[in-house]
DNA sequence: TAGAGCCTGGACAACGTTGTCAGATGCGGG
DNA sequence: CCCGCATCTGACAACGTTGTCCAGGCTCTA
């Protein structure tokens, strides 16, 4: 065992690498503990003279004020988590960012990870950045049930759902039209004639999937269309199983004209597909996705404002900490349908 | 003044809303301070009938560890920062998720934040970060002085650099072998005939830059070709000035047949421009841009594999924080050609 | 020149946790 | 029946910072 011995051993010894403190610095400066925190902090009552030999000091040590014992002391941590789905999902790059902006001008650091679309990791990620004592949590929720953040929030941690709503709790939540941007994109599907339109999408037990396809049911009902069991296909995400969801429906006797993509990774296989086949299909795909307007035909899609959503969020965060929201409340933003030229394709009948 | 005043009532009053302490705990399960501690840390030592009661209080109240009290008291946060670049670079999605996968597989939480290119805020968040302790950081830089890490990295934290070295300090780094992917990207040109071929890229500052620069004008000087000076625009990133150079090096009397891009979003904006005209220009962009093989022709590019980047970067931090490291040392990572028809159409002579 | 008032600086406690160490309790053997 | 040992528990200090409060020195005025 002499290993583990050392290693603790070594481990323990470390200690920050015995970096200065406060206290390191007032005795070489030769001033009190309280006044290097003054400095430190531009809190006023120090003279200029002592001002300058506290920098010095500060300066030769490479002191570093702790902000763990600062946290510790003032309660606030100025900084704030985010919880997202996918690090590597491009929709969320421009969300955290968002997120990150808001952030820095309230001049809190973020802290995120990611659950990987996984119920238990999110609650551990969520939890994890509680025990941190973050100032508040913006969240895109993989689980459908938030009560384990009870405690939290009553204990002040404000908190913010994103991209689908909390579930079984009651809080504030951003999230994008779903219903009336699918319903929109089926709709634009329909005016241009189509009548047998298919829907790939994920599983409906994910809000934003289960809003989509209303918006597509709803979309064909307003139209008189009767849809087909054979038309939608649901729980689909990767991408083998799109494809195979896909070539079923442009197959068979009564092949489906037109495509609605459920989102982005459903878009980007739905498009791979379309390529290698030479009858037209035309296609709307749920969330823009980059150079979509540079494929012939381009994609026409039913495009989020992600950034605008991860800021509306971070603001509704920082007005909770305030104090100046109370109630919380859905914030639904619009979306918007881009039209590129895969969407407006003719039914091949 | 009564609104500073009650301002900072306001918040000093705030104290973490009055969170349960383990003091409470141990109140309220009749026990003693250390046991709870014990208790929430797995140690051994504890009755069954007593860790039932305190856990009990503990899901009553709804008691969470303080991780800053725990930190100040233990030395180790946990946790790693990552200074990127931008975070909306489709780039460092992989790059970020791998660090994130690895630092979590170490029991280790992910702090992050982007430094836009700004080498002052680069520094500023570094710091942060180091403020609060996190026990390495990961830094994609966007200066070339990073002296200032010099106190923090002598008090123990385990520093990375990430995509480009670190500057005026020795420290460890992993890079895609930018030198050689260039130079491969453009001799595939030159093999498929090329001789008047431009290259765009970003500021030679940028170390990426620099290298793929270098390998540019290394596979020319191979080849013996003299490279005219209308053929390079350097220091251009935003896309209408990339227009606008690609532009130029289009017309004239001495047009390029072939363009090597510097980066995806310079790639990005090539393929728009060579979309608007007739005559075929070859492409070979340095990163892989998505769906690039669903356009007409595909993009031939130099990859580079984000994800082993990442977790190499946080594979050694780890192994600078177990002392299984000593030297810094520079990685270098293959990048890889993807043919994919852009860069292998000739010269249209 | 003495006293009032202001300004600067420092001693001390507290934040919530963990490590140390000693006390209490229970059990078995002499 | 008592002692020793093992097991479990708790008191206390310490981590580095900030807020409170007081002491001492200065200036300005009467």
């Amino acid at each position: 065992m002499p290993e583990t011995i050392r290693r603790a051993d070594n481990l323990s010894g470390t200690r920050y690498g015995n970096r200065p403190t406060m206290k390191d610095v007032a005795a070489r400066a030769g001033v009190g503990l309280k006044t290097v925190s003054r400095v430190v902090n531009g809190e006023p009552g120090v003279t200029p003279e002592t001002e300058r030999r506290v920098q010095d000091a500060i300066e030769a040590l490479g002191f570093r004020r702790n902000d763990s014992a600062r946290v510790l002391r003032k309660g606030r941590t100025a900084s704030i988590g985010l919880v997202l789905e996918d690090l590597a999902d491009p929709f969320y790059g421009p969300l955290s960012r968002a997120v990150e902006e808001v952030a820095r001008a309230h001049g809190a650091l973020l802290i995120n990870g990611s659950s990987a679309e996984d119920p238990d990791r999110e609650q551990e990620l969520a939890l994890a950045l509680c025990a941190r004592r973050v100032d508040g949590l913006v969240i895109i929720p993989a689980g459908d049930d938030h009560r384990y953040l009870e405690p939290e929030i009553r204990a002040g941690v404000a908190t913010v759902f994103v991209d689908r709503p909390a579930g079984r709790i009651d809080a504030d939540c951003v999230l994008s039209d779903n219903y009336g941007g699918a319903l929109g994109g089926v709709a634009h599907l329909i005016a241009h004639g189509h009548r047998r339109i298919g829907f790939i999408g994920d599983m409906p037990r994910i809000h934003t999937a289960a809003e989509r396809l209303r918006g597509y049911r709803a979309a064909m009902e307003d139209a008189g269309i009767p849809v087909a069991d054979a038309w939608t296909s649901l729980g689909v995400t990767d991408p083998e199983r799109v494809r195979r969801a896909a070539e079923e429906m442009l197959s068979g006797p009564d092949p489906v004209t037109a495509i609605f993509a459920g989102n982005n990774r459903v878009t980007v296989t739905v498009i791979r597909v379309l390529a290698e086949r030479n009858r037209p299909v035309a296609l709307v795909g749920f969330d823009d996705i980059e150079l979509a307007d540079l494929l012939r035909p381009g994609i026409t899609v039913v495009a989020q404002d992600a950034a605008a959503i991860g800021s509306t969020a971070a603001d509704r965060l920082f007005r909770q900490l305030d104090g100046t929201l109370v109630a919380p409340e859905r914030i639904q933003l619009p979306t918007r349908l881009i039209t590129r030229g895969s969407g407006e394709l003719p039914p091949a009948d």
